[in-house]
DNA sequence: GGAGAAGAGTTGACGTGACAACTCTAGGAA
DNA sequence: TTCCTAGAGTTGTCACGTCAACTCTTCTCC
């Protein structure tokens, strides 16, 4: 019955531990800009996104690559988002058909006062949080995992993601 | 313009790489049980947790309690386990009201399985890939992150989470 | 120029998760 | 006994996310 995989007890302690920590960081994280500003943080991740891209167009398929998300949940997410009034979808393309993304000034407004908030909260609840070794050993870590699973995806034919990830 | 909150390029960069590594790992553990198994993260945590409950009931609030969800979360996620064919809610009570919750026979051979192998992605991933003093680094974060999250959290109002979480 | 493949975007179905409103039972207190 | 409150569980609604199927360009090769 000894399994060659098998975790011994201090190992799931970690794991549970980790799994735990990390899940109630994103969950505060979350929590504060739902209260605060009433947007979930895929609302503020798109927001982001646009804030960001100042004169360029940004089409679907380059908020999906920059996001490492699917292009169908960011024309979801931007549906949602209009009817709320944050985006628009402008006509842009010569003979009509291209699809851009646009901030209306409510949107703009909420994604600057948003950006300035989530600074301070990914420092207060993250970054102060850190000595200075776990704050190198956070960041090997991050390094390493990144670059394993990266790799790994590429050959196992998951969503490619060249090098994004952008700022949520 | 300079607020006092503001991170720093390197601060970012961290939070960034942080939030993808992270996010990285979950995918990977959740993609293998997929694969596997055709199971989600949320089955095998229920499934878990019943196998973990040999003799005793298991009652929709124990659950919730030791998994950190919602009731209607359990109750949603036992109806369509329940369709699928891995649990099942049984009547229990004297006066016929109560409901327990079993698994079937399918599902208790799926979740033995699960478990070993889950246990090996868990090592594989995570544990295999921490140097000891990323594992301490690592589990002193977590039981600080834990620490000061779940004690504003209890502060705040929000849901209590007695000291549980268990084994997902 | 015309057929067809590749790229961009949308849509629908469905599982997931949070929140609020609801039902039903049990346990007291008047 | 009657009321009523707390606890357990379910349900509806809506936001979120994935997958697959679809439309509509645009590019390329013949």
């Amino acid at each position: 019955m000894v399994e060659p995989d098998a975790l011994k007890p201090e190992e799931w302690d970690l794991w549970d531990r980790w799994m735990h920590a990390q899940r109630l960081l994103l969950q505060e994280i979350d929590r504060r800009l739902q209260a605060e500003f009433g947007i979930s943080k895929a609302e503020f991740s798109v927001l982001v996104t646009l804030l960001r891209a100042p004169g360029r167009e940004v089409r679907v398929v380059d908020m999906a690559d920059s996001l490492g998300w699917e292009k169908s949940r960011v024309s979801h997410q931007l549906t949602r988002m209009e009817r709320r009034g944050f985006v628009v979808r402008t006509e842009s393309g010569a003979s009509g058909r291209r699809t851009g993304i646009g901030l209306t000034p409510d949107g703009r407004r909420l994604a600057e006062r948003a950006v300035v908030a989530h600074a301070g909260n990914v420092r207060r609840y993250f970054i102060d949080q850190l000595a200075p070794e776990q704050a190198a050993a956070v960041s090997a870590w991050s390094d390493h995992m990144i670059e394993r699973l990266e790799q790994q995806g590429e050959r196992g034919s998951v969503g490619a993601t060249g090098g994004s990830a952008s700022r949520t």
